[in-house]
RNA sequence: GGGCGUUUAGCUCAGUUGGUAGAGCGCUUCCCUUACAAGGAAGAUGUCGGGAGUUCGAGCCUCUCAACGCCCACCA
């Protein structure tokens, strides 16, 4: 008994999955060697966040990336793919306030050090748990260079980078509005600011002029920031309120006097056309406010509660913003100071990590200057350095890096990298230092960087950087392609390309390959929230990992959609798997007896050449499709290979040639050969199943894992286009006689004869061919007639290329039905006869078309003539 | 307000220099043929969103309209 038969009937994807990834983990294939003389080829994994879970949007990340790793490392290159995480700051810091918060305290109930101690001890036990999830996937990354954005290489990168850009003159502190959450209680940068629209209300208020009879009325969505306004603003032309100019109002409830002013921002047609000017609160009056020299007055706290101060009503102060607006349009109300409300649509910005409403508040916060980093950023894209896939996102890219704002990168955060910036204790002098300059009388900033200004190093901070003569970072650096989804462009990418080229002369990696979003079945994009996530460690368990990553895979297109799936889609991969496993089966159980040579070129069947033919085809165009980013394409293509030639047809037909002692040899070692090599195709999609099989085939050679195998390339050799075309004859002999047979309601198990009447050109070919025929269309007995000898009268008949083949059938037949079967097939010829002539008649067409084009036409024609002769006299004798 | 994407078989979607449309699922009929019923065989199914244009020829190029989706900007 050979090991074939006892592997089982249906495919076991957990065992093999456990045992193939043990297997390559031991021999530590994923190992990186530095000091290899291959090319290097290297991605840095998007380094998801430590408190996260696997989703399916990293499956299909890391499925892609792990595809071109592997493709690679079989392809000559030292291969890379380095992983790691990310500290994630806010959202980390949220999870473990979370806990103590369940414990009945607070981050300031432990303070700073106690509390980052807690912090690195929760993210110590989760750094390793999410890139664990990842092996599920079948990851080949080297996890010996794993890292982590807040280590020890990570946070000297940052060190450097800060105060190089300060020393620049790049990285700037002042008050500014910015976007604040007042449940994170720290700045947000713009893009971490989401908009909502929401329905809302206009509410116009009554301020009363100063000393004189009258009143200015404002429109405002936030009548809760009227304690923080110090002006009303009109526009300069505004014939209404000219004469008010330069007049006083009070600010009604709490009586402070405050100027009216003239400011073209001030749209003339929406509200009544006059402003409440809020500088601390809003910011396009701070801007406002700035031009006019008014001093912002804070009213709001970083909680979003009322301050408790002289300009705040008592009844107001200490209210939470919500409640404020409340109580003050009640009290406006009452005061008969509240003139209209209106139903009002606006967009609300709203925190990116907890949905909570941003608070735009005037504060000190440190930023980079992006415009002078931007330049390069977007000249290196321009002149293809950096190329995007697909093209289109690099307009997305180069639309927001033209229009770049200064970023906010300051935290009130205390989980992340503390500003390396120190205070004088006594006069408050500011070092920016990569050390404090004297611990005794100086002290840190206490605020933390954005979590993505050390993921902008990544691609360089994992490689060494501020060392740039590690060997990982001269063979390494710059890596060869950045795999992600477009949600993170802006983020993260154009972070990356900026500090790369700043820091490292270079662009961080040459392709930005941008891949869709995965949907839910119904197109939404999928969350805890909603509830209508699918867990990729549940498809896993399921289907399968290499089924989980070929449906991914065949789901990606060269546009980049969005990747809507549902469980059953996954059906598809697991199918395909299944399929492989018992094709597999088939040949190891009959390679018994198969030496170790190689196929014998010059005793190949007609059946061998195609399948050798279809195999190089296949493997040329799975190399161009991976070099140019389709990867969904290398999908199909492996599988319709497979599955529709190899399966369907080859298997089927070397259970014949393995009949025959002459044949029987070769055979084996051509289904040996092509179920090699297609395993070494598929294997950079399908990795567990195509390792758990290949070591199971006899071999030539001693390759000691396909993982480390050759990857299929096209070679001259194997091209025969000549007899592929022949064979597809056969093919198309086989069908028409199936055809027949259903058609008629012919059982299989009913043996019937057929004659051939070949075209002297096709004989040699049909005579080759018997016993493939008589098996595959179920034939008795084959008889080869002269193509002009009569047809007998209770016949079928087919009509292929330019023989025909009879099938009597004596009582069997319905002539009636036969004679319609093929006027059937007449017309439709006919058809595209007329179509085809039309052109070619067409003087237009035979002077403007390519000569390629006239001539098959021509060629078509004469064919599809030909049939129609020959179906024409099938149909005068059956009548 | 600006930009991008999508619209192809009942469903989900491919379709790479313009040459009369493909896959998977589903559907119909037949088959447990010694790898596989998660399978095999044979089939049916499309005015390629509407309109106009360029061209000998348009799913593909241009314009326009429509619907849906996304991104950016943000007038209180």
């Amino acid at each position: 008994m050979s090991i074939a038969d006892e592997l089982a009937t249906v495919y076991d994807a957990k065992s093999t999955e456990e045992e193939m990834y043990k297997f390559w983990e031991e021999n530590e294939f994923f190992k990186a060697d530095e000091t290899s003389d291959k090319p290097p080829f290297s991605i840095v994994i998007p380094p998801p966040n430590v408190t996260g879970v696997l989703h399916m949007g990293h499956a299909l990340d890391g499925t892609l990336q792990d595809i071109l790793t592997r493709y690679h490392r079989m392809s000559g290159y030292e291969a890379l793919w380095l992983p790691g995480t990310d500290h994630a700051g806010i959202a980390t810091q949220a999870v473990v306030e979370k806990k103590l918060r369940a414990e009945g305290k607070s981050r300031f109930d432990l303070g700073r050090e106690k509390f980052l101690e807690e912090t690195w001890k929760w993210a110590n036990e989760h750094k390793s748990a999410i890139l664990n999830q990842f092996k599920r996937l079948g990851a080949s990354f080297d996890r010996t260079r794993e890292r982590f954005t807040f280590d020890e290489g990570c946070s000297a990168a940052v060190k450097k980078v800060f105060v190089d850009l300060y020393n620049k003159g790049l990285i700037y502190k002042g008050a500014y509005i910015v976007n604040w959450c007042p449940r994170c209680m720290s700045a947000i940068s713009d893009i971490e600011t989401e908009y909502e629209t929401e329905q809302g209300h206009l509410w116009e208020i009554s301020y009363p002029l100063v000393n004189e009879q009258g009143a200015i009325v404002v429109a405002t969505t936030r009548p809760e920031t009227m304690f923080g306004d110090v002006a009303i603003a009109v526009h300069p032309s505004d014939y209404k309120y000219k004469d008010l100019i330069g007049k006083k109002v009070y600010i009604p409830l709490s009586r402070r006097e405050i100027p009216i002013i003239a400011d073209e921002y001030v749209d003339k047609s929406f509200g009544t056309g006059a402003v409440k000017i809020t500088p601390a609160h809003d910011p396009n009056d701070y801007e406002v406010g700035k031009r006019h020299n008014l001093k912002p007055i804070w009213v709001i706290d970083e909680q979003g509660k009322m301050i408790d101060c002289p300009e705040v009503p008592e009844d107001i102060r200490g209210l939470d913003r919500y409640e404020a607006r409340e109580k003050t349009v009640g009290m406006l109300s009452y005061n008969n100071s509240l003139i209209r409300i209106t139903e009002h649509e606006h967009n609300v910005g709203k925190c990116q990590r907890c949905n909570t409403t941003i608070e735009p508040l005037l504060s000190e916060q440190w930023f980079v200057k992006m415009e002078p980093l931007a330049k390069e950023a977007i000249a290196a894209v321009k002149d293809g350095r950096i190329k995007f896939v697909p093209e289109r996102w690099e307009k997305n890219y180069l639309g927001w890096m033209e229009n770049i704002r200064d970023w906010c990168i300051s935290r009130q955060l205390w989980w992340g990298h503390q500003i390396p910036a120190y205070y004088h204790n006594q006069t408050g002098e500011m070092v920016v230092a990569e050390e404090n300059p004297d611990p005794e009388n100086y002290t840190q900033d206490t605020d933390c960087l954005d979590t993505w200004f050390s993921s902008g190093l990544w691609p360089f901070s994992t490689m060494g950087f501020p060392n740039t003569e590690t060997a990982d970072f001269k063979k390494f650096y710059p890596t060869s392609v950045l795999v992600t989804g477009f949600d993170i462009i802006f983020f993260w990418v154009a972070r990356m390309i900026t500090m790369g080229l700043e820091f490292t002369k270079k662009a961080p990696f040459s392709t930005v390959y941008i891949h869709g979003l995965i949907r839910d079945e119904k197109g939404q994009k999928m969350s805890k929230s909603k509830g209508n996530t699918i867990d990729p460690v549940n498809i896993i368990d399921k289907y399968g990992c290499d089924a989980l990553r070929f449906t991914l895979t065949s789901l990606c297109t060269y546009g980049g959609q969005d990747i809507k799936i549902s469980d059953e889609r996954f059906e598809y991969g697991r199918n395909f798997a299944n399929k492989i496993w018992n094709a597999s089966r088939f040949v190891l159980m009959n390679l018994d007896g198969v030496d170790n040579n190689n196929i014998d070129m010059n005793s190949l069947t007609l059946a061998d050449k195609w399948i050798l033919n279809k195999l190089n085809d296949a493997a040329k165009e799975v190399n161009e499709n991976i070099k140019n980013y389709r990867i969904g394409e290398i999908a199909h293509i492996l599988y319709d290979f497979f599955w529709n030639s190899y399966c369907d047809w080859y298997v089927e037909i070397a259970k014949i040639q393995l009949q025959n002692p002459e044949q029987k040899l070769n055979t084996q070692r051509v289904l040996r050969y092509v179920l090699d090599m297609s395993l070494r195709l598929l294997h950079p999609i399908m990795p567990h199943i195509t390792e758990k099989i290949w070591q199971l085939i006899p071999k030539q050679s001693e390759f000691k894992a396909i993982i480390k195998a050759d990857y299929p390339v096209y070679e001259d050799k194997f091209s025969y286009p000549q007899e592929s075309e022949e064979m597809e004859l056969v093919f198309e002999t086989i069908k028409s006689l199936r055809n027949v047979r259903q058609g008629f309601n012919i059982s299989p198990s009913v043996p019937i004869n057929i004659e051939i009447r070949a075209a002297k050109e096709e004989k040699s070919v049909f005579e080759a061919v018997v016993s493939y025929i008589k098996r595959l269309a179920r034939i008795n007995e084959i008889i080869f007639e002269d193509i002009n000898s009569d047809v007998p009268k209770k016949s079928a008949a087919c009509v292929v290329s330019k023989s025909r083949i009879i099938i009597p059938l004596e009582d069997l037949i319905d002539l009636n039905a036969e004679i319609k079967r093929q006027e059937k097939k007449l017309d439709k010829l006919t058809s595209e006869k007329n179509s085809l002539l039309g052109r070619l008649n067409n003087e237009k067409f035979t002077s403007k078309a390519p000569k390629e084009v006239i001539e098959q036409s021509k060629q078509r024609v004469e064919e599809i003539e030909h049939q129609e002769e020959s179906i024409k006299e099938l149909i005068n004798n059956l009548k």
